[in-house]
RNA sequence: GGCGGGGUAGCUCAGGUGGUUAGAGCGUCGGAUUCAUAACCCGAAGGUCACGGGUUCAACUCCCGUCCCCGCUACCA
């Protein structure tokens, strides 16, 4: 059903970096490493297949850099774009256009793709109210607003998030906001805006989703899909006011631009129009032909976009056809924590490639066999060696050795002549043939490790069959039969050039050097004449070279150094804004008991607890209950903000404030006064 | 809290419409060997298949419950 053969094409995209920053081995292990695997294997197969992946630049994220380091939104992308680009090129991501969001063709595509939603009436338009900065007239993302977070009261957390307790927020949250650009508090102020009404296209997509890919789709991707299935899809925004972006091509709307969501994946298409226009071919087929297959490549993060909103959008639009299948990955973790850019735990691949040259092939073969197929992994150094020392050197680069080593000693590099074959021989052969489609196999599927462990067992069947025979033995009495021994042996490597170059496409150009092959095609790799009796072979070379201890050791420290350098960062909370007496004096803070307390239902973090604060009794509801069970918190004294004004969480009205302190692990501990005062005590 | 994914040998992972001794690679130990980058080859040890119930002639595989990890989502005065 979901046979390669039957489809004239392959149109596959890898997920597009944000260009704020460059790509780490997450990145690669997730997406990169397997579409390119996938991509070279289509290739050799002989399929008419595009590989499409650009630079995302477009969002708020990017403009709030390239204010930070005062320069243009177009600066920052530039820089990332080229040094992303860059880095895969080196790394052998063999992508046919590597292209960005900021290039014409993708704003003339982008804004077509929306001009046919428009006119076809798919958008909801919606008014709403939104911070707006009179000075600079303009309205103001949430990225661009900032003020006190009303749970922690750090003084400079985001309209969306506060960075300082995780919070997600938003901005009408914010107590006494300020607009990023120009300082001042901003005023509200109506806005307009163009919806998808993803609930519209539920039956559609349940019908695609959950029953047409019930059983050629990833459990995880799968599982996802279904659970927003059955929470129900809401109306999502497409435009966004900034000024940085894909305009609106609609009359009156200036300043006004495409979401990034909405925009990226039109980036695919975009790309493809490119590639198209440089090769003089016709884009569409792969996008519109039911007969091109449709893959995306992507992360666990991304799995809505690609199979909810894109999906409905390629669907709203009409003359698209959907994707075929979205094989996403879990994450990777290095040395046991998560990855992260902001905190430097990471390894970059533009600082790989520097710390490890001509070293690409170690990458991927490492990335590939510890990829997140199926649940977290763990990336570690010690691995990287291992795989390295253990798996490639020792059993794909030793066997070459041997016969590159015994072809030159005894025959002087000219290969022999086979002649009678014994049933070792002949059963050798029998299993070298079956490789390719026991390889192609997994392939199609998109298990990787398991047709990465498969070519391995190519060459573990030559360094078998080689032991086993053990030519250096008979080459005195039976050289005759050591020809044969070492032609077999010779057809075993020429396979492995041939059927190695998806996973490590260096080494296998390397090896048809040695051995003077010409790349072939896929389903030629099991073959036993591929370099004929009297070739005469280029001297031997490494394939591989050890990993040794010093440059794993060196890799660790620098992520210690990493580790160190962010955690002197965390303890030095710096101190808030000073504040007027006036204002301190306004707050009345009481001591008081805890009577009793209660988890909400439905909450993971709130304890609903009665205080009695000597004046009166009050409800007040605190994020503690993580920290603390409510059998442990009555009876205890505590201090409460008692004049804050109230608030609903949860249904419930709160209030007051408890007092608590916070580590930098973020633990929680009551303030609480020193004596044991009666409740209603004043805190000045 | 809701939802999704996952918890299988020291490590990284396969597996199964329920059925003889639960698999692989790496690591460890032993043997054999010397063509080879002390590598290859052979063999062995290692697992109450997270935990507790249930269904069954039979469960690691199905059902119920619990715990732990990751993600999405709600919530955090």
């Amino acid at each position: 059903m979901n046979n390669n053969k039957s489809y004239k094409r392959h149109t596959v995209t890898a997920a597009l970096p944000y260009a704020n920053g460059p790509i780490h081995i997450g990145h690669l292990a997730g997406v990169y490493v397997p579409a390119d695997i996938y991509v070279r294997y289509l290739r050799q197969k002989g399929k008419d297949v595009v590989y499409i992946c650009g630079s995302d630049e477009h969002g708020v994220p990017i403009t709030i850099k390239a204010r930070q380091e005062n320069k243009t939104p177009q600066q920052v992308v530039d820089y990332y774009h080229h040094l992303i680009k860059d880095a895969f090129q080196e790394f052998g991501i063999a992508f046919d256009v590597y292209s960005r969001t900021s290039a014409d063709i993708h704003h003339e595509t982008a804004a077509a793709f929306f001009t046919t939603l428009y006119d076809k009436g798919v958008f909801v338009e919606q008014e709403s109210e939104q911070y707006f900065d009179e000075e600079n007239q303009q309205f103001l993302a949430d990225r661009y607003i900032t003020g006190t977070c009303p749970h922690c009261g750090y003084e400079s957390a985001y309209g969306d998030q506060c960075e300082s307790c995780g919070t997600s927020l938003s901005p009408a949250e914010l107590i006494k906001p300020r607009s990023v650009i120009s300082g001042n508090s901003p005023v509200m102020r109506k806005t307009r805006h163009w919806y998808l009404p993803l609930d519209k296209y539920e039956p559609m997509l349940r019908e695609w989703i959950l029953e047409n890919h019930k059983d050629d789709w990833k459990p995880n991707v799968y599982g996802q899909c279904k659970s927003w299935l059955d929470l129900g899809l809401i109306p999502r925004g497409v435009t966004r006011d900034l000024d940085w972006g894909v305009q609106l091509p609609l009359e009156g709307t200036e300043g006004k631009v495409l979401y990034v969501w909405f925009d990226a994946p039109i980036g695919y298409i975009s790309a493809t129009r490119e590639w198209a226009a440089e090769k003089g071919v016709d884009w569409k087929p792969y996008w519109k032909s039911p007969d091109s297959k449709l893959v995306h490549f992507i992360g666990k993060d991304n799995i809505v976009f690609h199979c909810i909103m894109f999906p409905t959008m390629l669907h709203a639009e009409g003359s698209y056809k959907l994707p075929d299948n979205v094989p996403a990955n879990e994450f990777l973790n290095l040395e046991g924590d998560k990855i992260s850019t902001s905190r430097n735990w990471a390894v970059w691949l533009h600082e790989y490639l520097q710390d490890f040259p001509g070293k690409q092939d170690v990458l991927r073969y490492v990335l590939c066999a510890t990829a997140p197929e199926t649940k977290d992994n763990d990336f570690t150094w010690k691995d990287f060696q291992a795989r390295n020392n253990h798996e490639l050197l020792a059993i794909f680069g030793n066997f070459v050795n041997r016969t590159m080593v015994l072809t030159h000693k005894y025959f002087d590099g000219r290969v022999p002549e086979a002649g009678d074959m014994t049933d070792n021989d002949r059963e050798t052969l029998k299993n070298m043939a079956a490789f390719p489609a026991k390889i192609g196999e997994s392939l199609e599927l998109y298990r990787f490790r398991e047709a990465l462990a498969e070519m391995m067992n190519l060459a573990r069947l030559g360094n078998r069959y080689l032991t086993e025979e053990e030519p250096w033995k008979k080459f005195k009495e039976d050289p005759e039969r050591v020809k044969t021994i070492l032609n077999i042996c010779l057809q075993v490597c020429a396979s492995l050039s041939v059927l190695s170059g998806p996973f490590l496409p260096f080494t296998a150009h390397k090896l048809q050097e040695m051995l003077g092959v010409p790349a072939r095609a896929w389903d030629e790799g099991g073959r036993s004449d591929l370099i004929a009796p009297g070739h005469q072979l280029n001297q031997p070379a490494f394939l591989f070279e050890k990993v040794e201890d010093e440059q794993v050791k060196a890799q660790l420290e620098k992520l210690m150094q990493a580790r160190k350098d962010n955690q002197s960062d965390e303890d030095a909370k710096p101190f808030k804004e000073t504040t007027t007496f006036d204002d301190f004096a306004k707050m009345d803070m009481r001591t008081a008991t805890i009577l009793s307390a209660e988890k909400v239902p439905k909450t993971k973090k709130l304890l609903k607890m009665t205080l009695d604060t000597g004046i009166d009794q009050r409800t007040v509801v605190a994020g503690i209950a993580e920290f603390y069970n409510p059998e442990e918190v009555v009876g205890k004294k505590v201090v409460v903000l008692a004049n804050l004004e109230p608030r609903k969480i949860k249904g419930i009205e709160s209030q007051g404030m408890i007092l608590m302190a916070e580590n930098p692990d973020g633990d929680l501990a009551f303030v609480k006064p020193e004596k044991d005062f009666e409740n209603g005590s004043t805190i000045s």
